[in-house]
DNA sequence: GGGGTATGTTGAAACGTTTTAACATTTCGC
DNA sequence: GCGAAATGTTAAAACGTTTCAACATACCCC
């Protein structure tokens, strides 16, 4: 048996062999796939047969080729090592699955350096948008994308110009209401416990919680700049503490929190009954800490999926889109260890 | 002022547009870019003058599609909400960047269906090869691929194919380290909460638990299934506990033994003076627990770099790779929670 | 300085789609 | 039934790279 059939090659099927075995041209074939309502049902029929008998899979880089973008997008991540960013990014994935897209995963580790190489990777290899959370400085790799025509949408960093769209939380309002509360407590003497400021995240709750004493008209807030959001640094600025306890810590992030409250319990402080601890994220892990912590709760899962939404409108419908700076506020959820 | 230069359009630059300008052919600006040695040093150095001048970006799409293979590879995970995968995706991510590979995310959601949608997006997208942690019936996954001649490499799960590489942990090792521990601190009674058991994961952390009682001669094992490994599910198998206080408890995961220890806690048992209590992954967060949690250590990032090592190896040297099943061995890491 | 071998460079042919204008065919109003 | 309009289908020209055989050129040894 030379050859099964007339056309058949070796290699992978390709919409050629298709269109011969349907008894149609390629272009037909081509309109089947991307333009189903344009052939006639009983042609598409016979193609899609085909199409299934063959195992053809649609080679994406000559449609990609020919049509000037294909059916990837890019997600520039701060930082692979936070559940806020890693729940994020499972809201762009599994919107982008659903719509039958590639998401291609940089992370920037918060370098800029880091971040400029990677659009450049996504411009190489015709993303048709990106979504960003930038590094403080991200200007430049915007500018680069826009200069390619490449779509951007901005994740938890507010756009400041109005062709841009972008989908945050409010920060400042965040660090309001947890300060907010711990005075209603009666904490007065108040440590924040956060950094690097460099990072609007850190700066902008922080300004919250000043706003809060402005508001109030009374407490103090004391400062602990740490340059990391992890349980380990939360642990050295415990150390800080210990010397002179306040009524209250707010943590920029339940990392930080959950390693600023083992410290405190390890040296005998009663939660909340001596300090008080708030966090930030209200991350999964932070209701399982042995004082259920209260913290700030945001939605990462809907603002990646929120953000991967606007991203595919602007692609896809470009005339019609309309830019949009979507801003969450953030939620309080009281738990034990301000109880 | 028409135009600047003479060969300037208003398109995005293209080889050609660099090979006029540097006086070249187009092939050996080709030649510049994927086998420098081949070209003279004074040639090259004027075309990458040129590149850099004109801001000049491979279209990836007809570079892969004259290749045949484009500069990305997929990867496919288990549970996208599970710091123990996304920190293995950190890994594969940090090595493929350093590469210049661009990272196709999915996640499976430990469905079977998703997982082949996502095999067949990622053939579409022309990657490379792909990294795969596999659910617990992936083969059909794994046969299509191999037929397109796309490389593979398991991740979290042996391969029983001497043509396959992957990269594990031995969670058979692992189990019988934990109860191997807990017997040797005095326990006798040991429950061990983990589940579904149609995970390879599961059922082999369970083998290596039984292993370890039938080794050492005594001891009794019960057992209570879960459904899903995460805090909550830690919860509810804990109710169960309450009745019957064992000795010890073994959980499959430490997101199981956070939400296992905080109902403990809360109901006044004292850990680990009543109940002694183990964990497995030991993820940073376990650390950060008011009782930090003895666990079994995995090296997760180091598990995706290396698995990405390998898969590129494969892609780029066919001929000379050589498949391999690297197993590591996991660690008992001691904290107060057996202590 | 002539035959042979390295060493660089080139031109043109792919790669597998999408797109477009042009061509058939059917449908419809009258 | 006739012409016009609507509906399907087609052939051929892109898209921007990589590849490969062929061609120059420089170098070397005797």
């Amino acid at each position: 048996m030379p050859r099964s059939e007339p056309g058949s090659r070796d290699g992978p099927v390709g919409i050629k062999q298709v269109a011969q075995l349907a008894g149609v041209s390629p272009g037909t074939v081509s309109n089947v796939l991307n333009k189903p309502e344009r052939v006639a049902a009983k042609t598409r029929a016979r193609v899609e047969q085909v199409i299934k008998e063959l195992g053809f899979v649609r080679n994406g880089s000559a449609a990609s080729l020919r049509a000037g973008h294909g059916r990837t997008i890019g997600l520039m991540m701060l930082d692979l090592g936070n559940p806020f960013f890693t729940e994020m990014a499972r809201g762009v994935e599994d919107l982008m699955s659903e719509r039958e897209y590639g998401v291609i995963l940089c992370g920037s580790a918060s370098q800029v350096g880091r971040e400029q190489r990677n659009v450049r990777m996504l411009a190489e290899q015709q993303v048709r948008g990106v979504l960003v959370t930038p590094v403080s400085d991200s200007g430049e790799s915007l500018a680069r994308l826009r200069e390619r025509n490449i779509p951007s949408v901005m994740l938890d960093h507010a756009a400041t110009r109005s062709d841009q769209c972008s989908v945050t939380v409010d920060d400042v309002a965040g660090g309001r209401l947890a300060v907010a509360h711990l005075l209603e407590r009666g904490a007065r003497d108040i440590v924040f416990v956060g950094g690097p400021l460099t990072t609007r995240q850190n700066a902008d709750r922080r300004a919250g919680a000043r706003k809060a004493l402005r508001e109030a008209g009374c407490g103090t807030l004391r400062e602990v700049i740490v340059d990391e959001m992890t349980p380990r640094a939360g642990h050295e600025a415990a150390e800080h503490l210990l010397a002179e306890l306040p009524d209250a810590v707010f943590c920029a992030n339940d990392l930080l929190a959950m390693g600023v409250l083992r410290v405190l319990l390890q040296q005998g402080v009663r939660v909340p009954g001596r300090v008080m601890l708030i966090g930030y994220d209200d991350i999964e892990y932070a209701l399982a800490s042995a004082i259920p912590l209260t913290s700030i709760r945001q939605p990462p899962y809907k603002l990646g999926r929120i953000a991967a939404e606007l991203l595919l409108d602007e692609c896809e419908h470009p005339g019609s889109h309309a830019h949009q700076q979507i801003m969450f506020q953030p939620e309080l959820v009281v738990r034990e260890s301000t109880s």
